[in-house]
DNA sequence: TTGACATTCTACAATTTGTAGAATAAAATT
DNA sequence: AATTTTATTCTACAAATTGTAGAATGTCAA
């Protein structure tokens, strides 16, 4: 079993995963699509005190790590994901659910229930439906 | 949603997941109980270059970490683990379940039952079993 | 007392992330 | 075109984390 865990793909493309920083302006990216550099800064901007370069320096980070494109135009550098949120999430949730599975299936799988019975009833009628299509879909194929 | 995930505590106690060496010697010391340092060292010998030093050097920033304690007994000093090994795998898979969870519910379930989906046969029967079982248990309480 | 270990200090390197000024390039305006 | 304003890239530094280990100091037993 591994004691460590990075969410880092294995090898290459997407190196490491964000610091606070670089997933606040993902955030941004992906909520008011793609931007330039400034708007980006502009964005930032109204909630804490950074610097342009500093937001230019982070782009250009992540950009060599994969997540964001820079889309040269005429004017300004535009900055485009090069991954949907979605499809970060998915990849995401893989990640950690595997890793939870990596370590012990009877732990992840009792960490799962407890979890989700520990929230509020209509969620885990939702779960349990959820679930049972899920296993049905699967029989199927069985 | 959080994009960012470091297995740290929220605040104190457990700082930081451990780094390879780190692991690996958490490893050594779950699997053979509390050791002298010079013991620890002599296990990691045996499959790679290390100096004693080193091994100590872990050893104490494990124990500022709070993963294990010195106990000062005639002699050397003996490392034990502060946290069995079960527990911390809890602690873990449980975080990293969270995590998912946090990200996105939904994803988090078919992540699950994908990713159990295509292992063998048998794995998914005992799951169905076991999540049924659970889910009964859970049913009884509302 | 003198070794032989044990324990602690101190240090260095690489990586990651936040931070941003300086330098340079490009575009816009007068 | 010359100048001013922006944009982009370079370069740098700091803190934290982790691997690495030598140097210094402490302790115990023969």
């Amino acid at each position: 079993m591994r004691l460590r865990f990075k969410l880092n793909a294995p090898n290459k493309g997407l190196k490491a995963l964000f610091g606070e920083l670089e997933a606040e302006i993902m955030e941004i990216l992906w909520e008011k699509g793609p931007l330039k550099g400034r708007e980006i800064f502009e964005e930032m901007g109204r909630k804490r005190k950074i610097a342009y370069t500093t937001v230019l320096t982070v782009l250009d980070r992540l950009s060599k790590k994969g997540f964001i494109k820079k889309q040269k135009d005429v004017g300004s550098i535009i900055f485009v994901p090069s991954i949907s949120k979605k499809d970060f999430q998915v990849l995401v949730t893989d990640r950690l659910i595997r890793g939870a599975i990596d370590i012990s299936e009877d732990l992840a799988i009792s960490a799962f229930l407890d979890i989700f019975s520990k929230m509020d009833t209509d969620k885990i009628e939702k779960l349990t439906k959820f679930i049972e299509e899920k296993i049905n879909e699967k029989n199927k194929n069985y």
